[in-house]
DNA sequence: GGCCTCGTTTGAAGCGCTTCAAGGTGATGG
DNA sequence: CCATCACCTTGAAGCGCTTCAAACGAGGCC
């Protein structure tokens, strides 16, 4: 915790920094004009002119200004990501779809934290929008939150919603079937014998929640069966699992339950350790079912059965529908994607042993 | 996979968004520089002013140009933070405290994720500085990355350097001090009886796991010992931890080895599960100790000891230092911060069980 | 040798905003 | 009733860049 201190300098830094096109200009003996040609259009320039120009250029260490530029143009050629929750590993992968999709088109992905918390949102997207990106990407998986972006509406550029299924009256939007994923996963319990199924859900107006329920009980209906339990912790993390785990421990012990569908990893991450730590059996006095394919479903002792979210995908799709938007702005007709999860049978259901380093 | 399609006709939808300053002033009937008054200083303003305006301003949508505004005021109220790896939470543990620090100054926090990649990581530092950012922040592992922008300097604006011990003389830096965590481990495993001693690290190159083998073998020395094995495996992921368990059975088995220290966790985790699954048992014959405090030691099986970084206080102080240099451009003294990591005892060195929800 | 053409360079306009000196207005005090 | 003052508002300059019509030169051709 100590810092030591020394002078800034002889090295390598930062110098006054302030040159402009026109004192490059002067010093090279040419006009603005084609300063910003040999910075924009080079073919246009002669070898010669380019060359003193550019000697020009590093001599005054001349770094051109993004905003006269953009005010100049008219448009950046950069795009906004805004994320919920950076350490959520589903949000990095659409992170990094986004930054293909960008990469392939010349553009660059500038992100921000919003941290799920609605002012937040609001100041970077507007942000964005202020900052003349070419259009802005926002995750958001609570209703209030769609009410309210949508009330305020498109902020300037166009504006793409993602893990949230927007109307698309008003947004381009890209989300993954969560309905499906929950039938996927009471599916996969009932066809691995289970038929006392419990669902462990979360705080409400969670959308994607919502939806894996609605998935979960319509499979359940289809098979004649209904839920045993339903359970909604206050949160979706390890530690709600671990208390959940113990409320269960009784229902399974008697035979009450024999199936869990959690509607997050790191929830059936806990439940399952709360019954390691008990004497319940996992998978054979009980079957587990996550959802999310995170490290914690991976890393669990036993590795648990998950519904597997292709985010990097989706980034790249959502961005794709951006840049089509940017690309047409008149005339657009908004789209909603769909994409489906995947079923990822681990341990916890059943499965034979999986193995590090697979994935 | 499926996408349907609707109009965007009706919706919230982006109106030609093309609205200027001076158009919301001849709406409202005032000047431009009253509407800019509204804007930024609404103290200046007549009430009924005011609230003209801002109806105008409403009625056309409008969204400040912020390019057009930073040319005008010279500056921005944002800063950058050039990201490694999103998928390590050490970084994002960075970029939350970052945050904090950017939002207590009332500024704002872009992010960017070079994933590693010298190319990505000038595009970015330099795409921040023609934004004309208050500064950029860039996290940095490799040492010949560091050369190469030592070599080109700081790219306009303040460049704070953090995870990387940068030369005060160009640059103001942050790091968490990994020869300290490398001897931790150590002392840690001679403390709970162990004295032969593996080491495993990582591809050369990078300066972190050069720092804890450092410090690993100076606590060592100290205690007149030396390191049975060393192995750098290809990469630093469980996979990589489990090829490396596989190899180390034999020797654990015949008491050649009874104390591992991995440079990450994920290699820690990958090994405990090859010991595991061979029937190693782990702390009896064997201790483990990681680096990182990633989820993954958490939620290991057994869950591992390991070292502790802290991420959050490393952007915050770093941020603060970019703030610093900021403010008092002249004359400025670069500044290279030390934090100190933490011993986190699990039971892969025999600690008592632990629990899940404590952290 | 004069004229036309083509490729290069110039110079000024204008992007949308902030700022600030100068102008207006109403209230206050003598 | 007029001078003074405080407070609002105006209008124009200027931030650094791109763009584009116009100027310029250097060949090439008749």
């Amino acid at each position: 915790m100590t810092s030591a201190v020394q002078s800034s300098a002889g090295g390598a830094t930062s110098l006054p920094s302030s040159a402009s096109i026109s004192d490059v200009a002067s010093l090279a003996g040419v006009s603005q004009g084609t300063v910003s040609n040999v910075l924009n259009h080079p073919e246009r320039v002669t070898d010669v002119t380019l060359d003193r120009v550019q000697r020009a250029i590093q001599m005054l260490n001349y770094v051109p200004n993004g905003p006269a530029r953009s005010l100049a143009v008219g448009r950046t050629a950069s795009f906004g990501l805004v994320l919920s929750d950076l350490s959520n590993s589903l949000f990095v992968e659409i992170a990094s779809g986004a930054e293909r999709a960008a990469e392939e088109a010349g553009l660059t992905l500038l992100l921000a934290n919003s941290d799920g918390r609605l002012d937040r949102e609001n100041t970077y997207v507007r942000l964005f929008a202020e900052g003349r990106v070419a259009g802005v990407m926002l995750t958001l998986n609570d209703e209030s939150h769609y009410r309210a972006i949508a009330r305020r509406g498109s902020p300037g550029g166009p504006l793409v919603l993602l893990n949230y299924a927007a109307d698309p009256a008003s947004f381009c939007s890209a989300h993954i079937r969560n309905d499906v994923g929950g039938s996927m996963a009471a599916e996969h319990l009932i066809e691995t014998g289970r038929r006392r199924l419990a669902f462990i859900g979360g705080p409400s107006g969670l959308q994607p929640v919502t939806e894996r329920r609605l998935g979960f009980h319509r499979a359940l209906t289809d098979h004649g069966l209904a839920p045993v339990v339903e359970i909604d912790p206050v949160g979706v993390n390890r530690s709600d699992g671990w208390a959940v785990g113990l409320r269960l421990i009784d229902e399974v012990k008697a035979g009450r339950v024999d199936g869990i569908f959690a509607a997050s990893d790191l929830l059936a991450a806990g439940i399952a350790q709360a019954f390691a730590a008990n004497d319940v059996s996992v998978p054979s006095s009980v079957g587990i079912v996550g959802y999310d394919n995170n490290q914690a479903a991976w890393d669990s002792p036993i590795p648990i059965t998950t519904i597997g979210q292709p985010g990097d995908e989706l980034g790249y799709r959502g961005a794709q529908l951006l840049l089509r938007e940017v690309a047409e702005p008149h005339a657009h007709r908004h789209e909603q994607i769909e994409l489906e999860p995947t079923l990822i049978v681990r341990e916890s259901t059943g499965a034979a042993g999986t193995r590090p380093g697979v994935r």
